[in-house]
DNA sequence: TTGACATGATACCATTTGGCACCCTAATTA
DNA sequence: TAATTAGGGTGCCAAATGGTATCATGTCAA
C-alpha cells in the first residue's frame, strides 16, 4: 500500500497514469507526451509499477505499459475508512439544510 | 490536490490521520503515540494542514488537532475516475463467475 | 512572581527524489 | 551486414524530505 501511495504522490505520475487511461503505450509514446527525458519517464514507470499501477508487457524492441486499476484498490479502502467521518458531516449539513425549509 | 496526495504519501501522516479519526488532539498526545520527537509530529502536522486534512485550534497553551476528512474529497474524486477500468473488470470477472454457475 | 509545561520556529544533517547525460543491448530494416 | 530505433541501466546533481537538537514564546499553577 505504501508503494502506492508513493507513486501517486508525484502529479506526473498521476498523468501517465490518466494517459495510459486511454490505453497502454510505449515508453517512447509516453515520453513524446511530457517535458521530460526517456530516462526519467522510465523512471516514474518503474515506481508506478511498484505500487502495482500499471503491468508491462514486451513485445520485440517495444514495451507496452498498461493501466492496471486493481492497484488502486487499497488506496481506495483505506480513504473509504474516512468515508464514515464525511459521511456524518454531510448528515449534519443535510438535516441544517433541511430545517431551513 | 498535490497537497493532498502528498501529505498521504507518508505513512506516518496516515496513521496519524487515523489516531485522530478518534478524536482531535494536541500536539503532545499525537508525539506520545510515534516514535520520534514532538518536532517531527509538528512537521507533519504542518503537511497535513497543507493538504487539508485537518484543522487546528488552539486553546490555551494547547493545539487541537483536528480530522478535516472533507480534505479527502480531491483525492477520492481523482480517483474515482479509475473506477470506470476497474468496474469494467469486475462486470468481466462477474460474466466470467456467472457462466461457470 | 516563578517555575513548569505546551507549542512554535529554526538550523543542521542524512537520505530520498526527480531529472539529465551517457553507455550498452536488442530488434528492425535498408 | 550496417545503421537506425526502442529500451534498460547507471552515475551524477540539485532540491525536497524526514528527523533531531535547540532556542524562544506564551500559558498555567503554586
Amino acid at each position: 500500500m505504501q508503494a502506492a501511495f508513493r507513486a501517486l504522490a508525484d502529479p506526473t505520475r498521476r498523468d501517465i497514469l490518466t494517459a495510459l487511461s486511454t490505453g497502454e503505450m510505449t515508453v517512447q509514446q509516453l515520453t513524446e507526451r511530457f517535458p521530460m527525458t526517456r530516462a526519467a519517464v522510465k523512471k516514474h514507470l518503474v515506481v508506478l509499477e511498484d505500487g502495482g499501477l500499471l503491468t508491462t508487457r514486451r513485445q520485440g524492441r517495444e514495451t507496452f505499459n498498461k493501466l492496471h486499476p486493481e492497484g488502486l484498490k487499497p488506496v481506495t479502502d483505506w480513504l473509504n475508512y474516512f468515508d464514515q467521518f464525511w459521511d456524518t458531516h454531510l448528515s449534519a449539513l443535510q438535516s441544517t439544510l433541511t430545517q431551513k425549509d
